[in-house]
DNA sequence: GTGTCTGCAAAGAATTTGCAAAGAC
DNA sequence: GTCTTTGCAAATTCTTTGCAGACAC
């Protein structure tokens, strides 16, 4: 879907050397969009047995730090996941599963809403909506 | 603040067992407010050294998936706290920082926009805005 | 070339488990 | 009395580290 070089420039964009092993790890979250440690190791090995855990963990941590990368915590289980959406996004929750929603009006209405509600200083770095869905079940 | 009786309330609603373990957890969570684990077994433990770092865990486990407490990510830093309060609420990221943010008519706006935004079958257990505050540092 | 990144193996944390005794209701 | 919870100690699982060689630029 994404071509090589576009991979290469987001890595690099963020100001991060480029390798096969960032690479491989950030074509895998293209893929996944949300994805805990867990599955990103499984399937970065599967690809390439070769990449050691500890530098997984070191890629997602340096991705985290440069923003190639952004975290979700899904309040359904409390669990961690890595998104490759950096930008002002939101998310429905709907038990283990993670979609976007993507939505700019919605982050409009809700900075209109809130400028005539927080101290004026206070310098609103990102918005994000987390709707959980509930399978109503016979209970 | 809370009386003894309330603090049983609360763990008997949710439908547990009370014990002096259980109690203290949701006194110290009381206090906290949002706390991760770390912060849990250290006010525990300050306490009641006795109370096990296992027994914390469960009850901590037990308590979430009674709804006594919810969780929140920091998507700021992707860790994981536990929140004192179950409800609709929202919340101010500032750094490590977390603070509630109490807003009624905003969780009735967002819940009037999307209820012509997503499908209709769609049934909302809960919305949850996180604000994450940037502190504009010279870059 | 220089400085960063990776693999490896080991250390260190964090979390979970099995079981017997204690406790809640 | 019955069923659940706790303490304990050990096992597992998860994450981080130090260092030397490899690699990006």
């Amino acid at each position: 879907m994404e071509r090589k070089t576009d991979i290469t420039q987001a890595i690099k964009t963020a100001g991060l050397k480029v390798t096969p092993q960032r690479r491989t790890v950030y074509e895998v979250m293209q893929e996944l969009r949300h994805a805990s440690v867990d599955t990103v190791i499984e399937k970065v090995r599967e690809r390439n047995p070769d990449i050691t855990v500890s530098t997984i963990y070191r890629i997602l941590d340096s991705f985290c730090r440069a923003k190639v990368l952004s975290s979700v915590g899904n309040p359904a289980d409390g669990k961690h996941y890595f998104d490759i959406t950096v930008g002002n996004h939101h998310h429905l929750f709907d038990g283990q599963k993670i979609a976007d929603y993507d939505d700019p009006e919605l982050t409009r209405l809700i900075y209109r809403y809130l400028a005539g509600k927080l101290p004026g200083d206070t310098n609103i770095d990102k918005i994000q909506v987390q709707i959980i869905i509930n399978h109503l079940k016979s209970e």
